[in-house]
DNA sequence: ATTTAAATTGACATATCTGTACATTTATTT
DNA sequence: AAATAAATGTACAGATATGTCAATTTAAAT
């Protein structure tokens, strides 16, 4: 019932050799060709990011870009590929790092908490913007949705595991690290831009409901210190 | 940089009158023909749930309704003035059932918060697939942005009294009224379909980390009684 | 039953987006 | 500098949306 269908193979196309032709270089145009695949990816995200899939128009790049249309074609075999590889490219960022920082060492869960919370406030650790667009974009296509739903159950257990870890009980730590999780997957869905430092005044406080203890000074201290606040460096 | 523009007039048409002619009956059609402002909005509400904004299309409304397309033009000028209409609906249902909600009459903090958490098993109340159909609309334009923020804003501030009413300073009010609407609001976003037993099992858990304390039975009780729960009636 | 208004329809005109074919330009290799 | 491969561009064809117009049908009113 849905349109987008994602075909699997990413690029079957004839250019899959040039990104891997030159060195580990992500992105960058070594060649003196304007296009790439990588070029045309990032302008995909861009539009992706700022106004969703049905506005990722390759028409639309095109003119972004300064390229022609078709030259499109040459990267791409054709739009649903690129599609894909914006899936795959949320794939790879946005699920792995909430798992390692769940994981991450604590002497406390205020601490396993904190160190959660270094995806919401770290755009390489978790692109909400990114994490939003893919959930609207869940609602036209049922291959987008059961994406999302395992990114969901993976983060999820995840977090579960590390409540456990601390001596919650099942039903207290599936609550928990939902409370966790959703807050912030709501937070998302808001779409707010607020300062840094209103933020973090409110940290305690969520690790406080969160966990139901407050974090100590110097775990504070830490967390702040490394999101570079008070305005630091 | 957004397309779609939304005229504020929802229907400046000709066939304003017809909405209003016959009684309140809100819907169903009285006379005999098969058209209507309501059932084109209808048909387009359960499109809009379904698969987007983008997918509420004058053609496939016309096929789900088997009436031909240009017969939508008889009711609505365009097609912003349907999304109009349906901005309006949400509007009108989602926002004011919560803050309703969020003062009523409660003996305790948990049982305040129990009566918020009707909305979210209540689909008179608040009708979660519309909220996440609007939230996702409004990656795509500024005017819907607008709006869900909002709502947002005066549905935190009703949360926030109600957790002020109940002895909470202003931070710690402000955290709490941000986890109880940011969970759900992130709850929705996974689009999950869970067994009811599954989300009642939970709820105990839930008001403990949102309020500090758990509910008393009598509270849980009257709360799953007026939920149908278990397999009542 | 006839008139009148309301609703419905099919035939255009237009715009936008996708994708293919083929020619052309530009960089890299030899 | 010539040959080759890579990338770009133009022209075209097809699909799908929106919206207007002028009938035509259907229900309601006289």
């Amino acid at each position: 019932m849905n349109k987008q269908s994602l075909s699997s193979k990413p690029s079957s196309n004839k250019s899959a050799r040039t990104g891997a032709k030159k060195g580990a270089k992500t992105s960058s145009n070594e060649s003196g060709w304007r296009g790439s695949p990588d070029v045309w990816l990032k302008a995909a995200v861009e539009i992706l990011l700022e106004s969703g899939v049905e506005n990722v128009k390759i028409a639309t790049l095109s003119k972004r870009l300064n390229l022609s249309r078709t030259s499109f074609y040459w990267f791409f075999s054709d739009r649903e590929a690129l599609l894909a590889a914006l899936v795959h490219t949320w794939k790879e960022n946005n699920t792995g790092n909430i798992i390692k920082q769940a994981e991450a060492y604590a002497d406390s869960l205020a601490e396993a908490t904190l160190n959660v919370f270094d995806c919401w406030l770290d755009e390489e650790l978790f692109d909400s913007r990114f994490e939003f667009a893919v959930r609207s974009w869940s609602l036209q296509s049922n291959e987008i949705l059961a994406e999302v739903h395992s990114a969901d159950q993976q983060r999820l257990d995840a977090l579960t595991a590390m409540f456990k870890r601390y001596g919650f009980n099942d039903i207290a730590a599936d609550v928990h690290a939902r409370t966790l999780y959703l807050v912030q997957i709501g937070y998302i869905s808001m779409q707010t831009q607020e300062p840094l430092a209103v933020r973090m005044q409110r940290i305690p406080e969520y690790i406080k409901t969160f966990t139901g203890e407050y974090p100590e000074q110097k775990e504070l201290d830490r967390f702040f210190h490394r999101h570079g606040y008070p305005e630091s460096v």
